[in-house]
DNA sequence: CACAATACCATGATATACCATATAATCCCA
DNA sequence: TGGGATTATATGGTATATCATGGTATTGTG
């Protein structure tokens, strides 16, 4: 069962390519294909990232709605069309686009961030930023209930 | 049925490993992972652990295809990034990283401390004040009940 | 033919696996 | 019940494998 946690730092070359953390290639070697799937996120400035299986998933669910609604020509315009196929070379490496580092505003370090069923990849900065915020608005919550409220809502 | 208990202090050596207590391994040990979870705390200056199959719950229950929920978002983006994948070594070592220890204050030696379904890895001087304070909490709160319950005999 | 994308090879750093010993806990038999 | 034997555990050190990264060769393509 793939588990995306943690995060990992790794330098852009010069050719764009940035290796996929060792722990997280695992998780994505797929039948079909050997490599990531990743797409602008619509909430933050980063890189959203699944392995081949999931986004065949969601593609099944866009399929499943109603044919001439609304929703799935956004969906499928929004997800489908942006979503880039990334293959890993040998090293287990893959090659960004511009058009992604761009939007980001990634530059010559790449942070995967681990989120469990995914993960995403932000510029270290903007990321530590990010987390510091959400962290400091988390502690005034209670976790602990937080975390059984999640397991309450898994045997449904 | 895992249940942590009671406090173990082992030594860090400069490798930065440390002997997870042998009572605590046996309810670790899980199908696809042998080791721990662990990650900052949000309440107190230690280390949260717990098993991989309960760091799986609270992925698995967050929404698949739901990439616009903010609560969701910043959640699992401050537990699961934030969490560490610390596989044993052949002798039931973990490996904990400097940003873990420097956060909790740990330097040469970490305590273990139970606590029923998951348990803590603390600085042993910064627990054994904690622990100080909280029974005299408790000692006050128990000696306010006895009056309450005195006060209540006495109108008999 | 030129260029870009991909495949292939090399290397230093780091982490992992492996082995060895000391210490503490447990067991077992007298 | 005492005390030696045995096992389990914590800890220390070394060898090996993995990983991230850099570079070169080769293929494909316009």
């Amino acid at each position: 069962m793939r588990l995306f946690l943690s995060q990992y730092t790794n330098k852009i070359d010069n050719k764009g390519r940035v290796s996929v953390p060792a722990d997280y290639r695992i998780s994505l070697k797929t039948q079909f294909f050997n490599g990531i799937i990743a797409f602008r996120s619509f909430k933050f400035k980063t890189i959203e990232a699944l392995d081949y299986e999931r986004m065949q998933k969601i593609a099944d669910s866009i399929d499943d709605l109603d044919f001439f609604s609304q929703n799935k020509n956004d969906l499928s315009t929004a997800i489908l069309s942006d979503s880039y196929k990334l293959p890993f070379d040998s090293e287990g490496r893959i090659n960004l686009p511009k058009d992604l580092l761009s939007f980001a505003g990634i530059s010559r370090y790449a942070t995967f961030v681990g989120r469990g069923s995914t993960f995403q990849i932000w510029d270290p900065a903007i990321f530590k930023n990010y987390l510091h915020k959400t962290r400091k608005s988390i502690k005034s919550k209670n976790l602990s209930l937080i975390i059984k409220n999640k397991q309450k809502d898994d045997k449904k």
